[in-house]
RNA sequence: GCGGAUAUGGCGGAAUUGGCAGACGCACCAGACUUAGGAUCUGGCGCCCAAAAGCAUGGAGGUUCGAGUCCUCUUAUCCGCACCA
């Protein structure tokens, strides 16, 4: 051990090449399969997912080593507690910019896609992450979607996919279908046009025949809070009841969906969709027929946005020649058209009732509607009142004196005792809008036929692979590329070998990540999505980590494919991911998120070049709370750096023994389990932050035993698996540090003899007293009562009351 | 508008979930070692103050021996969804 400590860090400070240690140990790694998973199925198992990315062209940017690192660090600990663990990667690389990009320069998507895909290779090479890159899969390459074309194909087979007519948002000027992301402020994102809407044919899938079922099933795995509620909230079921409300004068009835039947009495008038198909029914009985017709073209043309934009003032116009009967009030009560009611939702029409509904009380006020009070507690000439806690139902002789809740069971009852109406549940979820008309995606697999119709491709003819095209550019209707390609969609229909055409539009982006960790358990395979054996094995994800942008997205999505296969047999569990965590995103130093066009990108390689992948990896864990958003801080990455580089340097002080010093023992112990409890909670940050102040004791000790160094190298390892590498190796500890056993603390060693503990007196600390770990209240209070500072303050008072917390706080109140 | 979060030093952030506010890091200050320092080591560092005391977790109240943490009200910022009957 050198004379003074400071000796050291001089001129002789030992120091280490981090490019060249850096690189060395990857390939070591790679030539050692290091991070291979076993065949053995008999180990415990242990799956950690990440979301694959989109390999654009601009290759990594800091927010993807955040999340990667994460699992990449509990993917590593799982390993040295002996876990067989699979932490596979892969590309999801269907997608808008690849195709742009086709179509702007004339290359194939598919040789983009390669050239992108071997720069995020590299690139998360260079970090060093442990992913089992022999799984690696591409939901670009046909061996895979051959997969992803199956499944729809079982999903048609199930009845659970149709076509529909359905809108679509589109620019005029770039003549383009364009996704919901491309279209900004109604505007469309390249050229700035208005964006309209065009009705297409489109595949749908019937999720929202899953929807109770993804709702319920949140309840059994274990998901962030925000997650589950967010998924809660867009499936967004609510109970009421279909009530029928007679049209005076015909045969007709008008139904509607309302989650508030207590209400009924107070329904003075009726509200339809613009496209309610009771105007075309009864058009001629409509006085004012060309003013509704006028109002419905008027509000088809808008677009979302700008009917989300009108919403700030309802409008909407009276059936004049029809009225309807409330058959519980038995009034006769005018109809509107309006487009503050969605088609879409319910039955498109509903039951005003403007005393307790906010849209109703804004109209009604507009129209001058009667605003009848049914349910008490409010102020109904202020504002609606909408509480159902509490209220009372009022001026409604069959539920008068009931509560709301109450009111609401009694009404569903009577209405369903008279046929005029039952109990119903309806989800805000919609069906899933599965066709693209553009060209780099999965062809969907089936064939128009005139006289079967729609007919599955055989499975033998799967992958059906996208065929190679002059012009990656959809055509001026909107219509894919591959509809300008007669010698591709013309065939023969396999059901009855007459000439028939294959659909042209292909599959969302969002289709090949709905089932890709089903694929990782067994990527290779060629006659099943995934082997039996290996699916039973892996399966569920213990692990996944993702944005909370994907929560109503591909995270629903894909518990909806899976739940189906479920049900097919195909998987053994009815959720895919036993656990979800979401992280933060990384902002720029300007606290804005990065972007191209704001200049405040950084690029992990930069950071790579200048301090070392395990720098970045620590910085990035280091950076703040796991889970929320944080500005990236060029200066504090010095820290870690500074950090790394103390530890390498503490082979200076190392001495024999194989145990723990007597000095550093506590220490030790509490650190194994800090940092053990931390890394499993997302707590990276300060697992990290425990790790500096250990070292920081470690180098005010002077010195640390083999056995304490080996095992602060395996705590940090996860962390910054390089370099703690190569002091392994440097040190002389035997075979590889990937291979050694994750340290175990003793409770026991973990406290001191003698504690600390601060004594308050009427609320503020005034002194503090070391007493034995073991003392009990009496001793403790007498040990207490012996200290000077003490005695000063409650000399001559009375003490009204002591309270101690063991181990924790003294405290004295004092009569004033 | 609805839903979800967040607010702590000059900065990023800690706080065993009601028990010493500011761990750890950055920046800054002083000293050491240096031909040199964008290296390293040692120490300091919330505000106010000579010190003692006092004041401090967006703001205002409250509960408690004790509140960043619990309750009520309020302000600001960020994110998601947009008339879901």
């Amino acid at each position: 051990m050198p004379e003074k400590k400071q000796d050291v860090f001089n001129d002789k400070m030992r120091r280490y090449n981090f490019t060249a240690v850096e690189k060395k140990w990857q390939t070591i790694w790679e030539e050692e399969e290091a991070f291979e998973t076993k065949a053995d199925y008999s180990m415990p198992k242990f799956y950690a997912l990440v979301e694959f990315p989109y390999p654009s062209g601009q290759g990594l940017h800091l927010g993807h080593p955040r999340p990667y690192t994460a699992l990449d660090i509990v993917a590593r600990k799982r390993r040295l507690e002996g876990y067989n663990v699979l932490f596979p990667m892969g590309w999801d690389a269907f997608g808008l910019p690849t195709e742009n990009y086709a179509i702007a320069q004339g290359i194939h998507p598919a040789i983009v896609t390669k050239e992108n895909i071997a720069h995020f290779k590299e690139q998360l090479h260079s970090i060093g992450y442990s992913f089992n890159w022999s799984r690696e899969v591409d939901t670009t390459d046909p061996g895979y979607y051959k997969w992803t074309q199956w499944i729809f194909l079982m999903l048609f087979r199930h009845g659970l996919a149709y076509k529909k007519e359905f809108p679509i948002n589109f620019c005029p000027s770039c003549k383009v279908g364009l996704a919901n992301e491309e279209v900004v402020d109604g505007k469309c994102e390249r050229c700035g046009a208005e964006v309209t809407r065009k009705v297409k044919n489109q595949w749908m899938l019937r999720i929202t025949d899953y929807a109770q079922r993804l709702l319920d099933d949140l309840e059994t795995v274990d998901f962030v809070e925000r997650v589950k509620v967010s998924q809660a909230n867009w499936i967004g079921r609510s109970e009421g009841a279909d009530i029928s409300f007679p049209i005076e004068n015909t045969s007709a009835q008008l139904n509607v969906y309302t989650t508030r039947p207590d209400t009924i009495y107070g329904a003075t008038y009726m509200a339809i969709a613009p496209e309610h198909p009771l105007i075309d029914e009864y058009i001629a009985d409509i006085k004012n027929s060309g003013e509704v017709l006028e109002y419905r073209s008027l509000s088809q043309n808008k677009s979302d946005f700008e009917r989300t934009e009108m919403a700030q003032s309802k409008t909407g116009v009276k059936l004049d020649g029809l009225l309807a009967y409330n058959p519980i009030s038995e009034e006769l009560i005018p109809i509107y058209a309006t487009d503050y009611v969605l088609m879409t939702y319910g039955t498109g029409a509903i039951m005003a009732v403007p005393a307790h509904d906010e849209r109703d009380y804004e109209f009604a006020k507009k129209y001058g509607i009667p605003i009848r009070e049914v349910i008490s507690g409010g102020d109904i000439s202020e504002a609606a009142y909408t509480q159902m806690q509490g209220s009372v139902c009022i001026n409604s002789p069959l539920i008068d004196g009931l509560s709301a809740d109450e009111g609401k069971e009694k009404m569903i009852e009577i209405l369903e005792e008279r046929k005029i109406g039952q109990r119903k549940v309806n989800f805000k979820l919609r069906d899933w809008v599965f066709s693209r008309q553009r060209y780099w995606g999965e062809p969907i697999p089936l064939i128009y036929c005139e006289d079967c119709g729609w007919v599955e491709v055989p499975e033998s003819e799967l992958p059906l692979q996208l065929p190679a095209v002059d012009n990656y550019r959809q055509t001026d209707d909107g219509d894919s590329p591959l509809s300008l390609m007669p010698e591709w969609y013309n065939t023969t229909c396999p059901k009855c070998g007459k000439p028939a055409v294959r659909e042209t539009d292909t599959m969302p982006q969002w289709a090949g990540s709905s089932w890709y960790f089903l694929r990782y358990t067994d990527p290779r395979n060629e006659s099943a999505l995934a082997g039996k054996e290996a699916l039973a094995y892996w399966m569920n994800v213990d692990w996944y980590n993702g944005g909370m942008e994907h929560t109503t997205l591909h995270l629903l999505y894909s518990r909806f494919w899976h739940k189906f296969l479920f049900d097919l047999g195909i998987v053994d569990t009815p959720e895919p991911y036993a656990k979800r965590t979401s992280h933060g995103m990384i902002l720029g130093t300007d606290n804005q998120k990065m972007s191209k066009s704001r200049g405040n990108v950084i690029n992990p390689d930069e950071v790579i070049g200048e301090y070392g992948a395990d720098t970045l990896r620590m910085f990035e864990m280091f950076v703040g709370d796991f889970e929320k958003t944080a500005p990236w801080n060029a200066d504090s990455v010095k820290g870690c750096k500074r950090f790394i580089d103390r530890v390498y340097a503490m082979q200076d002080f190392l001495v024999s023994g194989d145990g723990y010093s007597d000095e550093l023992a506590g220490l030790m112990h509490s650190l194994i389990k800090k940092v053990s409890y931390d890394f499993e909670n997302l707590k990276f940050n300060t697992a990290i932050a425990a790790m500096m102040k250990a070292a920081n004791e470690i180098y005010k000790a002077g010195s640390i035993t083999r056995g304490e160094l080996r095992d602060f190298l395996i705590l940090l390892n996860p962390v910054a698996p390089h370099v703690t590498e190569e002091i392994w190796q440097e040190a002389g500890y035997a075979g590889r540090l990937y291979e050694a056993k994750w340290p175990e603390y003793d409770e026991s060693k973990l406290s001191e003899n003698y504690i600390e503990i601060p004594i308050q007196i009427n609320g503020k600390v005034r002194a503090k007293a070391n007493v034995p770990a073991d003392a009990s209240e009496e001793d403790v209070a007498l040990i207490v009562r012996e200290n000077e500072a003490v005695t000063s303050y409650i000399e001559g008072k009375a003490i009204e009351k002591e309270v101690y917390v063991a181990g924790r706080i003294y405290s004295f109140v004092l009569k004033q």
